[in-house]
RNA sequence: GCCCCCGUAGCUCAAUUGGACAGAGCGUUUGGUUGCGGACCAAAAGGUUACAGGUUCGAGUCCUGUCGGGGGUACCA
């Protein structure tokens, strides 16, 4: 766990202003960080920063004159090769091959750390996400919030961060009671029994089953009980079906959590009567028109409703959302004690986050800690059309149905390819039909005919941990290679700054074609006695292009298989 | 009406938060196997970054306006 590479090289140019200051050559200013990028192009060498060319006025001089007398400065270091200034005023910096190559044991030794960054310095942070209401079965939109969720928390772990996957289950709002009556009417309708349909209630054919199911089990028994009772009874019944139906498709789905929390529970323990009352207390809960406000200065418009009869007529159900928000907040931040709090929300609840970072301030939180990730909708293509979908009317593409054609790696690394911000078009006939063009399948054939190079070499009486002398390593496309891999810790880097996995999946089908292209090149297991030497270090170098493979597949969630 | 997101190659999407010549995949055209996996590789074509202004050494990126698409707009969560 150390530093990157960049933020090393930001330092060293820093540290080369200043010292031409005092050297005289560059007049006094105040020296910022210096921003430093890979380089796109090989012409400009690995790093380049930009840095001279915002200091000009300053300096009183040409920024290619500042680059120039900074880099005269410079602090030799290990892994730097040779630095130039380039017209207009950049500083590129080239890695030293000696270096690079031997770092490849490095990247084998560090094995499934390689990669980490130390960002958060074992900064604790939730990542809840998912939490879709227990009334049904996960959707698509679901799928982008699991997926994008479940990588940001893998990327933030390998970025120092101690991260805990929480689900959020609704289990007390109004619509469990709509479920339940959902539920038994299904129920009721299964043993042959007229019963209400909810006129807002849940039509899927998913809830027909469940009352079919429930019917078989239990007979007419909640016919015969307390209605009301009855079908709390039933919405229980149904919701604990639903989460384990969830949870066995985000298991499937490969997103497991680390704690499930409910609702309920928040009342149960105490917590929500103890943050409304300090709410009541601090004078942010008002009364008027028969129902109870959350009121706050950010949130100029209006007042948030917490209670009113027409939305809660039975005085034994609980407040609404924006209350039971604050008590999972104070839960989160104060409670349990996390620093951050990432909450994954799709684009379609983008008007509450003033309300809940509104929540935070009124407890004397700060709102810098409540992080919101808002991802855009899913709008999804079937045979030329677009599929709208909705849990109340049940019609929906589930997740369930994806997993049964795509399978899981697929899904996610088509969801994670995109950043949060984009809407995504997802053609379902394209999913299921790009089977062999679909990139994942090029990254996982990178990693598998790695496999099978180390299987053919092994079965030529090659050892795979034979010592090697890696500076035999020279070729363009094995310091490609080299140079590709260890990049990775500087896109967890950025992944993690930004709160973006999809630097993931483009970073790993740069990796595989730089490993394709070294394949072609490079042949690793050779017949000729003479290549023992250069066999050895190659075979040292595919390995821990395997293992860096593994690496970025495992951080999207995904697997790395030896043959396909 | 007001608020948020988006508009980049024929299609799906990137672009290191303002840096060098805007990049990938798919699709199209052409080429590549006498040894480790051809689910691969190489080359070509494809762009006024929706449009019009502005900010500065420098704009796909920032500010204003226009057009177009999506979402929200508080008693559903």
């Amino acid at each position: 766990m150390h530093r990157t590479l960049r933020s090393q090289i930001a330092d060293l140019i820093r540290r080369a202003l200043e010292a031409a200051q005092a050297a005289g050559d560059l007049p006094p200013f105040p020296v910022p960080d210096p921003p430093v990028e890979r380089s796109r192009q090989p012409d400009h060498g690995d790093y380049s920063s930009s840095v001279c060319l915002k200091l000009a006025r300053e300096a009183r001089t040409t920024p290619l004159e500042i680059a120039r007398r900074a880099i005269a400065h410079l602090d030799p270091l290990p892994f730097i090769g040779r630095v130039e200034p380039a017209a207009p005023g950049y500083i590129n910096l080239w890695l030293d091959e000696g270096w690079l190559t031997a770092h490849v044991e490095a990247i084998l030794t560090a094995g499934e750390t390689f990669g980490r960054v130390d960002l958060g310095r074992g900064r604790r942070v939730q990542v809840e996400f998912v939490s879709a209401n227990p009334t049904g079965p996960l959707t698509l939109g679901s799928a982008r919030n699991a997926v994008l969720g479940d990588a940001l928390a893998s990327v933030l772990e390998a970025a120092g961060h101690e991260v805990e996957r929480e689900y959020y289950v609704n289990d007390a709002g109004s619509q469990v009671r709509v479920f339940g009556e959902s539920v038994f009417a299904r129920y009721a309708q299964a043993l042959g029994e007229e019963a209400p349909f909810p006129e807002d209630g849940y039509r899927g054919g998913y809830v027909t089953e469940l009352g079919r199911q429930l019917a078989a089990e239990t007979g007419r028994r909640y016919l015969e009980m307390d209605r009301r009772e009855a079908v709390r009874t039933v919405a229980a019944w149904a919701m604990y079906r639903m989460v384990e139906t969830i949870r066995q498709d985000l298991a499937d789905l490969g997103v497991h959590f680390d704690t499930w929390r409910h609702e309920r529970s928040l009342y149960e323990e105490g917590i929500f009567d103890r943050v409304l009352a300090m709410l009541r207390e601090k004078g942010y809960i008002v009364e008027y028109d028969d129902a109870v406000w959350f009121r706050h200065p950010d949130l100029e418009k209006d007042a948030v409703l917490i209670r009113s009869p027409q939305v809660i007529p039975e005085p034994s159900e609980r407040p609404t959302y924006l209350a039971s928000d604050a008590a999972y907040l104070w839960d989160k931040l104060v409670e349990r004690g996390f620093d951050r709090a990432i909450y994954v929300w799709g684009a379609d609840h983008h008007g509450d986050v003033p309300r809940v970072k509104a929540a935070a301030k009124a407890l004397g939180l700060d709102p810098d800690r409540v992080v919101l990730i808002l991802y855009q909708l899913i709008t999804l293509w079937r045979s030329g059309e677009e599929v709208r979908m909705s849990k109340r009317t049940g019609e929906f593409v589930t997740l369930r149905e994806l997993l049964d054609e795509v399978g899981p790696d697929p899904i996610r690394f088509m969801l994670l390819s995109r950043t949060a911000d984009a809407p995504v078009d997802f053609d379902l006939d394209l999913a299921v039909e790009q089977s062999d063009r679909n990139p994942v399948y090029y990254v996982q054939y990178a990693h598998a005919r790695i496999a099978s190079i180390l299987r053919h070499a092994q079965n030529q009486g090659w050892g795979l941990d034979e010592p090697a002398d890696l500076s035999l390593l020279h070729h363009p496309s094995e310091m490609a290679l080299i140079r590709k891999m260890l990049e990775l810790p500087e896109v967890i880097e950025q992944a993690a700054t930004r709160l973006s996995p999809h630097f993931l999946p483009f970073y790993a089908q740069e990796l595989a074609a730089t490993f394709h292209a070294f394949y072609r090149d490079c042949r690793v297991v050779s017949s000729d006695p003479a290549d023992a030497g250069l066999t050895r270090a190659r075979l040292r170098l595919v390995q821990a292009a395997k293992l860096v493979l593994a690496r970025v597949l495992h951080l999207m969630g995904m697997t790395a298989p030896e043959r396909m």
